[in-house]
DNA sequence: GCCGTTTTCGGCCCGACTGTTTTCAGTCG
């Protein structure tokens, strides 16, 4: 989901996309109409319509310029856009702005987006801020707190007032969703401490974590307990616990410090035993699938919740579970299969994902990964050495291992010079003939030059075993630029691989938006390989872009861009990524066999 | 505002927790 930064309502900043444009936009309508009190229906409906520019493949600017006179026609086919919302994007892409959110911005005051954005003040009571006490931004909540007039709002006491109070500070210096590699191990170290704790029988992280998010909000912990007291006390006393938010029969909250200095949300769910697995359906999501599943329960007469799936109930506005009536079915496998449904990962549990769009026996495992790709020696910014790198690849399973260190415009990272790289090739080589236990492929990762050109003559890129090519520089430039630089690299007769294509660092800077489908075709047509670089802070290509990459025919390529000794540990981020994407594994050059990567590999030499 | 092998109108998931209330509104996921 898109994160809606506050305090920005008007004005796009150039490196954004016009997806990412529009999402904004969207967002933004949806919390104006909150605040205008329109239907609550309406507001969901730009929410997804936010979600759906946030997350589609094709570049709406070309799509709209592509389509012309049918650009309504081909946008209201996509699920979540209708009439309106497509002449809204074409508004948008023809004149750089919907006149209906200028009207809203108009309307609402852009402050009041801040004061949304804290946690536990939801429209209601912001627009009752605004309507009664003429608050239009957080100062003038922290005014009215420190005057006492807040205290005239219906509902408003002294325990409310101090959780908002906290809640400003938090956000105050908080920062933005928890990447997944700070998050996973986090909930990992959790889910051990907690399971040692007496009584805990089952427990599991849920949640978007499960689902494999490239980003996490909070991280969600499901038990079974024979003592749940004792366990909801030991979780809200846990180590870097520094605020309890919520502690209930079956549910406790509280705020935990992060090694970086920020702080996540962490909620624990107790359940009873035998709901345990629908509670983890449901507590897993996402939210846009649990609704789907309901619906689809609905449509067959039954009834889903988080403690089971149900038969409609004698009186169906009661819980089920509370009029004595015995579930359909208790386990997710049984779950989906009363749903007339497979089994779902829990990675395409999304929105946009189709329920049948998948070959579970084909989709990408941990275990299918045989060779690392991208990986980095103290040759250039790395701290190993090829023998170290080797045994890293060899402990990891693999058959082989890329050496793939920088070129020489990466002065900062130590990039090799054309006479160092026929030294290291040389050294390379050396290696591999000393080693029996895996195959060592001399390689470089070369600058793709803002305009396209590589870091080195061909002559010497004709001596390697891999090329990837990576964009590291000049990441702002213009979409149409970043186009025709990565279509250059693409269709470059000695490159294998497109190294993180876009250069995004997530949360941090958004990278290059070239027009995808084209590079896609381009990739599939030349038989180049597209990098899902598996690092957590890159995540590049993202999940969307590697579904979009795969069904247009082009080769994934899995790597870790290893430069220390836990480097090669990331790849299960990119695993989880191609898996959110639906990737089957034979599309992924990672998986094959050390012959087939060869072959393949000595094609274009 | 979106959507439709019952529908182009009338629906749109459902429960827990909190804080303020004496039965519930607001928020969250």
């Amino acid at each position: 989901m898109t994160a809606f930064h506050a305090g920005a309502p008007c004005g796009y900043s150039a490196d954004m996309s016009t997806n990412r444009q529009l999402a904004e936009v969207f967002t933004q309508m949806a919390l104006a109409l909150e605040l205008t009190g329109a239907n609550a229906f309406r507001v969901n409906a730009h929410n997804r319509a936010a979600r759906v520019c946030a997350d589609l493949t094709d570049d709406l600017a070309q799509l709209v310029e592509r389509e012309g006179d049918d650009a309504a026609q081909v946008l209201s086919a996509i699920d979540g856009i209708g009439k309106a919302t497509a002449s809204k994007i074409i508004e948008f892409v023809r004149t750089g702005e919907v006149k209906e959110h200028g009207r809203l911005m108009n309307e609402v005051p852009a402050g009041l987006f801040d004061v949304l954005a804290v946690p536990g003040l939801g429209p209601k009571t912001v627009k009752l801020m605004w309507d009664e006490l003429g608050i239009v931004d957080l100062q003038g909540v922290k005014n009215a707190i420190e005057d006492d007039s807040i205290l005239t709002l219906p509902r408003m006491g002294a325990k409310t007032v101090a959780n908002i109070t906290d809640a400003i500070t938090f956000m105050e210096t908080a920062g933005d969703r928890t990447r997944i590699g700070i998050a996973l191990p986090l909930a990992e170290a959790l889910v051990e401490t907690m399971s040692q704790v007496k009584g805990v029988k089952r427990i599991q992280y849920a949640g978007s974590l499960r689902r494999g998010t490239e980003t996490i909000g909070d991280i969600d912990l499901l038990i079974t307990s024979a003592d749940p007291l004792r366990a909801a006390e030991a979780f809200r006393t846990l180590p870097g616990v520094n605020k309890v938010l919520a502690s209930g029969e079956t549910k406790s909250s509280v705020r935990m410090s992060l090694p970086d200095g920020g702080a996540i949300q962490v909620d624990l769910r107790i359940v009873e035993q035998p709901a345990y697995e629908a509670a983890l359906m449901y507590f897993t999501g996402s939210k846009q699938h649990n609704i789907r599943m309901r619906q689809r329960a609905i449509d067959r007469g039954l009834r889903l919740n988080e403690y089971g799936l149900f038969p409609e109930p004698p009186d169906p506005d009661a819980p089920p579970q509370k009029q004595n009536v015995t579930p359909v079915a208790l386990t997710e496998q049984a779950i989906y299969e009363a749903l007339d449904l497979p089994w779902i990962p829990p990675e395409l549990r999304e929105e946009s994902v189709k329920l049948d769009g998948f070959d579970a026996a084909a989709l990408i495992d941990l275990g299918d990964i045989t060779s690392d790709l991208h990986t980095h020696t103290t040759a250039s910014d790395g701290s190993m050495s090829i023998d170290q790198l080797a045994d890293l690849a060899v402990a990891h399973g693999y058959h082989t291992v890329a050496v793939t260190d920088h070129s020489v415009s990466q002065p900062i990272a130590n990039g090799l010079s054309a006479d160092r790289l026929r030294e290291h090739i040389q050294a390379i080589r050396t290696a591999n003939e000393r080693r029996s236990d895996i195959t060592i492929l001399a390689g470089s990762e070369v600058d793709i030059l803002a305009d396209g050109r590589l870091d080195y003559d061909d002559d010497l890129l004709a001596e390697l075993d891999i090329v990837i090519a990576s964009p590291h520089s000049a990441l702002r430039q213009e979409p149409k630029a970043a186009t025709s630089r990565l279509l250059r690299a693409i269709t470059h007769p000695l490159v294998h691989i497109i190294g993180h294509p876009t250069g995004r660092y997530i949360g941090k800077r958004p990278g290059l938006s070239p027009d995808m489908p084209t590079l896609f075709a381009a990739a599939a047509e030349h038989d180049t390989a597209l990098e899902v670089n598996a690092h957590w802070s890159r995540l590049d290509l993202r999940d969307t872009h590697i579904r979009a990459a795969a069904a247009a025919g082009s080769k994934l390529s899995i790597n870790t861009d290893a430069h220390h000794a836990d480097g090669m540990d990331v790849i299960r981020y990119g695993i989880l990524a191609a898996r959110r994407a639906g990737l089957d594994r034979d599309a992924c050059i990672n998986t094959w066999s050390a012959e087939a990567l060869r072959t393949w590999l000595t094609r274009k030499r």
